[in-house]
DNA sequence: AAGCAAGCTACATACGTATTCAAACCAGCC
DNA sequence: GGCTGGTTTGAATACGTATGTAGCTTGCTT
């Protein structure tokens, strides 16, 4: 009787706990919580009597102490680092696709989702899962991997959990799902070549710092290759994810004065900023130079032309990430994944001269 | 030093407590979370002492034992609510546009922000706050209003602490932050009327389940008033917020065989979908249908020809509502309020026959 | 009829933090 | 030199849940 003892029985007033049920069942507080919990060893009678009471008093787990208790919080943290765009609160709207995804796996599996941004450089490694806010993470965002990869493996050193979205490679820290971003990038310069265009500019990154559009480039690469086509360094320009970058990118392209009659580009936002400065310099999408980007971001269909792109099925990578990283949690088998991609076709790559 | 006790002082496996460091620095648990937490009562050479060692210790205070002594859990829960589209994980554009504002607003008050898809029905009113998930909801979403307000009753009753994104109106349950609709929706038709047009349809809501829609329309109706123009039941169509009522109402419109010269849609979802059902059509916009949609979502821009909308500040309003509810959850004084919206013109309003 | 197992329930406790209250200490002062 | 007042620290405790263990009851076995 200690406990009730400390809840004078006149005094109901705040949220209900399991103590208050028990008072009211007649029975221990232990036996509520064992009730409500589905253990086998209450009695029928005892579990609907407390089942009752407790809807009736809306009674619902106080989280913050099952939480402290089970050393789980049933939490997933989302970290979407920034790009470096003008607007820090825009979000590249790829992962906001990925998102609704997350939101129902999460759900269906009895977790919340907690988001957040994040710089890349700022402690977020050590957050989390540390401080019990979260039982793992997913990382969400490009970023130069070279200053990450370290980061990585300062988590699995900790043994936290984790998954990233990103370029698949062999001997990487953590797990990695992503899609298979060389066939991705070959498929749209194969594509261009069929159409009949030889001279295709990439606007990306031919570097390993951002290995998901050095990937892409060597799919792109590669195509080339495979219809005898030389790869002219002149044709290639160093661009992020942003809109802004490919911008510059394609600003720095026509500067060059090399002749192109197509762009492979390594984000739908580059190539929607490319699609803009062509028009502005008077130069035809698809007449004069087919764009071909990466992505499929909602946008893509509403441009114009619509942009042909390399789509990724967002839904699944989400409900893919969240189902690794439960996996993980529960210490089950979980692999890094490559998903496949397809190309979507619209105008931006029709018919030219 | 029974606490100690618990822990012998050779196994430190799991993640450091204040108890260790308390170990380690030679004092007791209690300074150590005075020392961490600023209270002046600590001298200062011990402060530094504790501080040092729960850096070198990469300690944090658990989250878990923090919310549950404080009754507090310094995170915020996003409800959003679904829109009946056919993709079930698909967020409306408009409230995505808003994530990162309060993304960035929560971080700066030091509050994470868990996000969640809800069913307008199910059970969502009790779960959060109640079970300590939460300090406060931020409620995102349109419905149907009959529904929604007796919910909104609820959690006034039970003292639940939220703020929701909706149409303004004197006598509402808690704090509603909302654009000026019915300015808005007056700006795009008097838009219209300056360009010449007469014969302009409404797409959207008449009735106040819908009371944002319901807003609009009535802007709608008072700028057709003021310039003497007659409002003409056959050229307004029922219609939700979602991209698939946009088709189904623009195709209602045409069926009906009353003659239109344009449209003011009471979301962009709506009004983009209107464009293509017109194109598909033969009608060419804007010299047969001009038309203006509400909300200014990144595709707006992008949309051919690129779509004249009401636009509404979203960054603003995610900051707001963040701050509004952590002024409430602070019992600081917060009441509701109406942010503005301008009209950005593009070319789907432009010169008609 | 005594013993024993099975079935339920209660007791005690731990999770890690933050706060209240009391104690210890130190210096200064009459 | 004991006392005062201020400063700093420690002991005890509560937040609400979940679980190991012990205890009680009932019915059945031999």
């Amino acid at each position: 009787m200690t406990a009730t003892a400390a809840r004078p029985s006149t005094k109901p007033l705040g949220k209900p706990t399991s103590f208050d049920i028990a008072q009211l069942a007649g029975v221990s507080q232990p036996t509520v919580s064992r009730a409500l919990r589905g253990s086998p060893t209450v009695n029928t009678a005892t579990r609907q009597r407390i089942e009752a009471i407790a809807k009736q008093l809306n009674y619902t787990v106080d989280r913050s102490a099952s939480n402290l208790r089970n050393g789980t919080t049933k939490t997933i943290a989302l970290l979407l680092f920034r790009d470096p765009t003008p607007d820090e609160t825009v979000v590249n709207p790829f992962f906001l696709g990925m998102l609704g995804a997350m939101m129902a796996a999460c759900a269906s599996h009895g977790y919340d989702l907690l988001v957040s941004f994040q710089q890349l450089s700022s402690d977020w490694h050590t957050d989390y899962e540390d401080s019990h806010r979260a039982d793992g993470l997913i990382l969400l965002g490009y970023g130069d991997y070279a200053d990450y990869r370290s980061r990585l493996e300062l988590l699995v050193a900790q043994g936290t959990h984790f998954v990233r979205w990103g370029s698949v490679q062999p001997g990487q820290p953590g797990i990695t799902i992503g899609c298979d971003n060389v066939a991705g990038g070959a498929a749209a310069a194969r594509h261009l070549i069929e159409r009949g265009r030889r001279r295709i500019a990439f606007l990306g990154s031919a570097t390993d710092h951002y290995p998901e559009f050095h990937d892409r480039y060597r799919g792109y690469v590669a195509a080339l290759g495979e219809h005898g086509l030389a790869v002219d360094p002149r044709l290639q320009v160093e661009a992020i994810s942003t809109e802004e970058a490919g911008t510059e990118a394609t600003r720095a392209l026509l500067q060059r004065g090399v002749q192109f009659d197509a762009i492979v580009a390594a984000s739908d936002l580059i190539a929607l900023a490319a699609m803009r400065v062509l028009a502005g310099a008077g130069i035809n999408v698809p007449y004069d130079v087919a764009i071909v980007g990466f992505d499929d971001i909602p946008a893509a269909s509403l441009a114009n032309p619509p942009l042909t792109t390399v789509a990724q099925d967002t839904g699944l990578a989400g409900r893919r990430l969240v189902e690794m990283l439960l996996a993980r949690i529960g210490n089950q088998p979980a692999a890094s994944t490559v998903l496949p991609t397809h190309l979507v076709i619209r105008r931006s790559s029709g018919e030219g001269r």
